[in-house]
This record gives structure tokens, C-alpha cells and sequence, in this order.
DNA sequence: GCGGTAAGGGAAAACCTTTTCCCAGCTAAG
DNA sequence: CTTAGCTGGGAAAAGGTTTTCCCTTACCGC
């Protein structure tokens, strides 16, 4: 019983390779490779006898060697500098949902602001020959840590600001806002604020503007946006400052902000102040963040901007181009949608 | 002009290969790759000319005919259902943290609750020759929907429930409520309520558990936890129900909150009773969501299951079953820690 | 019966690196 | 001078798969 009191190191055999179905099969190893890959000619019933023969002994082909000779190894890189973010998670389930079932598998790779990370991070990936990369971060209108214009490997953008002459993928954010603006419009807001975050982000002019646009075109008296921070106790203070001023003549009667964080702060301090929303004031936030619009009383209509889908779309072009198809570089704009629930005034149907 | 016009790919020349740095070394392939690695003889001069051409041409070996002859791919698979969770997060930023300097890469897989997306991963991953898998969740007393128990690689279980007889790693709850009930105590509190979430959760119950023992380790009167929802909404009621009853003598003058929302419509629920957090009544919450512990006002003091330290951990543990290190099977309990802010009565500091 | 052709399958190179031997030359001891 | 031992370096196999040729056999038409 020698052979019981071996130390099974952590589990059994190794994987069967090729050979071995190939020699169980009766065949050469270029036959059966044939055979499971479609490829060759052969009679029917020895391609099926080498199926049933790999089927049997739980053959799965090693992606390493296959990798080394086809120079694809169906793996991509996903560099993102927004650890605890909630704008990288949605994407990076898009991207893996559209890459899943190509076979593709996806390297996540946390380069935080740290170029030095970034740079190591970027040679493991291409040390291990990975068909592209999908560079992804929390701001739209700001690099990664870490230069990726002339790798060996095609690289895909998304929710982050892309290389000149690179492929990127963003949120339509002034489309966002104009869908925020346009439904107060539709439901009979007449004076609508915009309270956003701080100036130095460029959606927040994104926004403005398409807001502003929106005004104008529907005829209704401009509005100048609060410009703040992106929290709760921003949100607090712009309704200070709109529903500080007696007479509720110049008051807003909807409030269009920058996140949904704003938002629900907006909502509280209208709340601690007595004025009711949706009746008197119809709020919309940004992001569709669900646990914090769900939450809010009453639950915050805010526009989505489709991150699972930016995802998605951003692993398709990456596909595209590591199957050498040439894409259209610059930036293409996704866009947004928006999700009602109450506190906008209109019922969730 | 012919080299000139051909379509050049996406970008240029192969990468360089071992046998390109020996030939311009004027050496062997083998001592090539003895003098990179530092293994073999030769003088000191042939390694060092070596290695400048090497650093020369810019060569990198590859990776994947590396892992092939070493058996070793240095790469590990990291499987979570929880998309978009921020459980996750933290953790595979610990994960991705601990091992990206021994040169290893994560695979993320989510496979959401889906047996069939997790299988299909976990092939993938074996057939990339993944060295070992982590496996995540977003509850430690829940299975991922997949089958990892006779793999041919190691697993380590991190913030999930684990098979028997594997390795996990989990927060420790008993251990963060005691935190936050003891520091209640020190403080002088005397009527330490407790709300928590769904009874079906394991950790509402090792987490009342706690509060209780403390209490009575400390002679406080007893107190039973009231289960709810992991919500603000749930919150809210939860101070209805406590304080409402006439006559303050009964009232709390402590609650200890299962998660950071409820503990947050907690708060916001006295304030709107006119109740003083925290003069009156001192609050701690759970999970350290800095987003919504630092918005509520006034900042939420909490426990933090040090995620990013539970997802190190895992994955040193898993680099030593990979390493052939037989590890202890069994869940370890990684300590909690409690986050002070003002919530509770003692000034952070 | 012969030439031609197509079908079925195999040998071997290729991918890139690591590692185990082995060899040639030299030195030092006997 | 012989032998042992060391030094510096190379040849070749190994790892698992794919793919390009090539070879054999059988069949067909004449």
C-alpha cells in the first residue's frame, strides 16, 4: 500500500492532457486535436470516438499552451483607480457579462492614484499577454495614474478620460441632465435650480449647461447653478440659500441635483423646513445610487447612467479591436435614463 | 516602399524573446535564462553583459510559457456574488493588495447567484491554470451558488461560508458588537438597546448574543434586540417602538445598530423627537460606511470589519496552500475594529 | 492493371522558457 | 604524466497544444 501512504500533496492527478486522449483514443495527438476543434478530416465516427473519449476522461484543453501558440490568450486587463467606488462595480460586472461568455476572463487590477502600482500593474498584464486592456475610473474628465498610449495591446476607455486618438466610452451626462430638466418641464415645474458639485469637475458644467439649454428652449426663466461639494451637507445649505429668502414667489418649485447624495440632503432640509416634496418642490437627483434614492423619503427619481451597459459596450470594443477591427477612436457618449420614483411629482405609474 | 504600406496591425513588433537577448549576447538560450535568473555558473562578466542586453531589448519573459514548465501561473481567481456590494470592495482591494507584489494577478468572476455563470467561471479559471480560487460573498452564512469542494487547486473562503473541512476567514461580529457595547459602558451608559436586522441573518444573532453578554458581564439591565430590516425605514421604527412609550425613565439612553443605515434612521428618527445624539442617547452603528457614516449628523460612530485586512489575509493564506504550506482548515475570526465619531458621546480624540 | 485523386490520418515544427545533463578545457594533486 | 575535479557554458528535452505539410491507402475511370 505504498502508494496510499503518499502525501497527496493538496488533491489529486494532474488534468489529462492531449496525449493522454489521444493515445486512449487510438489516434495521434494531431488527430485528436482535430477532432475536438472541428478542424482536419476525418471520418465522423473518429472525431466522435475522440469526443466521447476526451468527454469521458474530463479533458479541458490547457489555455496556456493554446495560448502561447495562438499569441491570444482570451484574457483582458480591467485597471481602475476607484477602489471603493460604486461607479467601477456596476462597469466592471458589465464588462465581465460581455466578455464571459467569449471565454474572455478579466484581470482586475486596483491601481489606486499610485503611478508606481499603475505601472507594475500594467507589466504583470502584459507579462501575461493579455489580449487588451479597459482602462476605467471614478471621474470622467481625469487620466489614470498610468500611461498606456503605445502598449502592444489594443486599450479601450471607459468613465475615464481617454488618450488622444484612443477609444473611449463615457456617460452622456449633459443628455443625463436633459432628461432631469425635461421631465420637471413636462410635469409643470416652471422655476427649476440646479445644485451641483464643486466647478472643478467637468460634468458639472456638462450638466449646467444642458440644463441652462433646456431652460432657454422651453421658455422658462434662466437659473443660475449652486455650485458646492458632492454631499449631503451641501445639499443642506443650497436650500438655505434658495428657501432662505421670504416670499415663496422667488422659490424654486424643483430642484435638479448633481448626485444623489445632494438630493437627499436637499430633501431633508426641505423636509426640516416644511415644505413638502413632491407637492411644493419636485426633486431629481444623479447616479441612481438605489441605496441612498431608495432610502430617501420620499424615494428620489434620479437619472442612471447606465454603468452595467458602459461596461458592456466598452468589453465589446475592446473585443472588436483585439479581433482587429479597426474602431472609430474619440470619445463616444452612452446615454443615460431616468428612473422615476416620488419625489419628482409624478407618480411611479 | 512595400514594408511601408503594409496595414500595420494596432501596433508594432512582436515582443523580444529570450532567444533574440542570447543571440545578441552571443550566448545559449539556456545561459541566457541561467544568467537572468541568477541560477547556473558563468563569470560575472557573461552574466552582467547578459543582463544589459536583456535590459537592452527591453525583454520580458513570457509568462504563459513560464507557468507552463513551472506548473505555477501566478494567478488566482477571485469569485464573488456580490456585484455591487461594498463588501466586496474593500476586500478585493485587500486581496489584489497582498499579492500583487509576489507577482501575482487576480481573475474576477461575479456569478452573481447564478450556479451555471459560476460554473462556467470556475472552468475558465481552471483552464487558465488559476494556482488557487478565493471565494466571496456578501453574507459569511450563505454558499456561493458553485461547487468548489474538489478542485484541483486550493480555495480559501473570505467573508462567505465555507465547505467543510476548507479554510475561511471571517469578520468577527460577537467580537465588534462586544466593541461597541463595552465602549457604551465605559462611557456610562447604562440602557444599551440593540436593533438589528433579519432574524435569518447568523451574525444578528452572534451580534446579540454579544450585546447580551456584555450586559451582563457588566450588571446592565437586560435587554432584548429588536429585529428588523437593514434599512433606515427599519431604523425609524425601531425609535418608535423604543421611545415611544410615555415616561423618558424607560427610555434608552445607548443603541447599538446591526448596520450603519439603520443606525443612521435611527438618528435621524430621534432628532425629529427632539432627542440630542449624543447627549441623550448615544449611537453606534456597523460596517464603517464612511459615505453614510460621516453624512449623518452628527458623524456615526461604528464598527469596521476590516475588510481590506480580511481580504489580505485570504489571500496570504491562499499563496501559502499554494506554496504546499498545509493551513489549519477551520473559519478564523479576524477582529473588528470601532470607529469613534461623535455619535456616541466621546469626542473623537 | 494503371494512373490519378481524394480521404484519412500522422510526424514534426512551432510557441517560449526552464532545467537537467553533459562536454571541453583547465588546474592541481599525486 | 596521469587522474581527479572544477569551471564555464551548451544541447536537448520538457511543458501541452496547434498547424502545416506529408504519407498511405483506397477508390475511380479507363
Amino acid at each position: 500500500m505504498s502508494a496510499d501512504a503518499e502525501p497527496a500533496p493538496v488533491s489529486a492527478k494532474p488534468p489529462v492532457t492531449l496525449r493522454e486522449v489521444a493515445a486512449v483514443a487510438g489516434v495521434s495527438v494531431a488527430t485528436a486535436s482535430k477532432a475536438l476543434n472541428g478542424q482536419g478530416r476525418m471520418t465522423a465516427e473518429t472525431r466522435e470516438r475522440i469526443r466521447e473519449t476526451a468527454r469521458l476522461l474530463g479533458f479541458r484543453p490547457n489555455s496556456l499552451a493554446q495560448s502561447l501558440l495562438r499569441k491570444r490568450s482570451f484574457t483582458v486587463g480591467l485597471l481602475t483607480n476607484d477602489t471603493y467606488g460604486r461607479f467601477s462595480l456596476p462597469l466592471m460586472a458589465g464588462v465581465s457579462d460581455a466578455l464571459v461568455d467569449k471565454g474572455v476572463s478579466v484581470f482586475l487590477c486596483n491601481v489606486e492614484d499610485d503611478t508606481r502600482l499603475g505601472q507594475l500593474h500594467v507589466e504583470a498584464m502584459l507579462d501575461k499577454r493579455v489580449d487588451g486592456i479597459i482602462a476605467t475610473g471614478k471621474r470622467i474628465d481625469r487620466h489614470l495614474p498610468v500611461d498606456l498610449s503605445n502598449l502592444r495591446v489594443p486599450v479601450v476607455y471607459a468613465f475615464t478620460q481617454p488618450d488622444p486618438g484612443a477609444v473611449g466610452l463615457v456617460s452622456d451626462d449633459a443628455g443625463g441632465a436633459r432628461l432631469a430638466v425635461e421631465h420637471f418641464c413636462r410635469l409643470g415645474r416652471r422655476r427649476i435650480a440646479h445644485v451641483s458639485g464643486p466647478a472643478s469637475f467637468a460634468v458639472v458644467h456638462a450638466r449646467a449647461q444642458a440644463h441652462r439649454d433646456v431652460l432657454e428652449e422651453t421658455g422658462l426663466p434662466a437659473s443660475e447653478p449652486l455650485l458646492g461639494a458632492w454631499s449631503e451637507a451641501w445639499g443642506h445649505e443650497a436650500v438655505a440659500r434658495l428657501f432662505g429668502k421670504a416670499g415663496r414667489e422667488g422659490w424654486p418649485d424643483a430642484v435638479f441635483c448633481g448626485n444623489d447624495q445632494i438630493a437627499r440632503g436637499v430633501i431633508d432640509a426641505l423636509r426640516e423646513r416644511g415644505i413638502d416634496v413632491p407637492r411644493d418642490v419636485g426633486v431629481i437627483g444623479f447616479d441612481n445610487w438605489e441605496i441612498v434614492a431608495e432610502a430617501t423619503r420620499p424615494p428620489l427619481t434620479s437619472v442612471d447612467m447606465n454603468l452595467a451597459a458602459l461596461g458592456r459596450e466598452a468589453g465589446l470594443a475592446l473585443l472588436s479591436l483585439v479581433g482587429g477591427q479597426p474602431a472609430a477612436p474619440g470619445i463616444r457618449k452612452l446615454p443615460c435614463r431616468l428612473v422615476v420614483r416620488q419625489s419628482c411629482g409624478s407618480p411611479p405609474e
